[in-house]
DNA sequence: CTAAAAAGCTAAGGATTCCTTAGTATACCT
DNA sequence: AGGTATACTAAGGAATCCTTAGCTTTTTAG
């Protein structure tokens, strides 16, 4: 079920004889992609560039439901949050 | 009182012949830093390395909120959205 | 089970990008 | 003006990545 490292490449627009040797230097952690590469991937699963970047996944996780919110949805979490840990003062 | 492109490159750990050329070239744009780069910048200014591609800058603001949250008050946070996006359906 | 195909993986070199050196340009201050 | 500090850039050496060509392992078909 799961996709190729090869046809995952191809989707972000590598070329057929490269994909699979580009994808697994990334998998493997040989290579680091550029932030052109970093971007197709991002656009391809439907996320924000900032999620590879994430130490932790739950703040992966609020990343991307942050895509689905408003600006105004966001000022009041922010706001809500900024109270928050407000607390212990 | 703004800092010099020099004096902060030395703060993220550059050599001090060579800072001033290489922050230039990345506020300028003709270069792009390394992960190592990032990490060293995102401890010195405190914000996570997540931050710098962040497209809009209440994510990032959110972001660095989530910092100083708990695992147990991001999941809490998590559940909230994820309901409140459900809203629509 | 075996052979073929697909997927995972790697070495090596060419291509690209970055780091470093050295220096010029520009702004600021005395 | 002169001196200093900051901003910026060209060019080459250094490092990294992309590409080619394959080998190894896993999966699938017969």
């Amino acid at each position: 079920m799961g996709i190729s490292q090869k046809q995952l490449g191809i989707q972000l627009g590598m070329e057929p004889g490269t994909a699979s040797a580009r994808m697994n230097h990334y998998e493997k952690g040989k290579h680091t992609p550029d932030y052109a590469t970093l971007k197709a991937m991002a656009d391809e699963l439907g996320v924000p560039v900032a999620y590879f970047f994430c130490e932790s996944e739950k703040n992966a996780q609020v990343l991307c439901l942050l895509e689905q919110m408003s600006d105004e949805e966001k000022d009041i979490l922010i706001e809500q949050l900024t109270k928050s840990s407000d607390r212990g003062k």
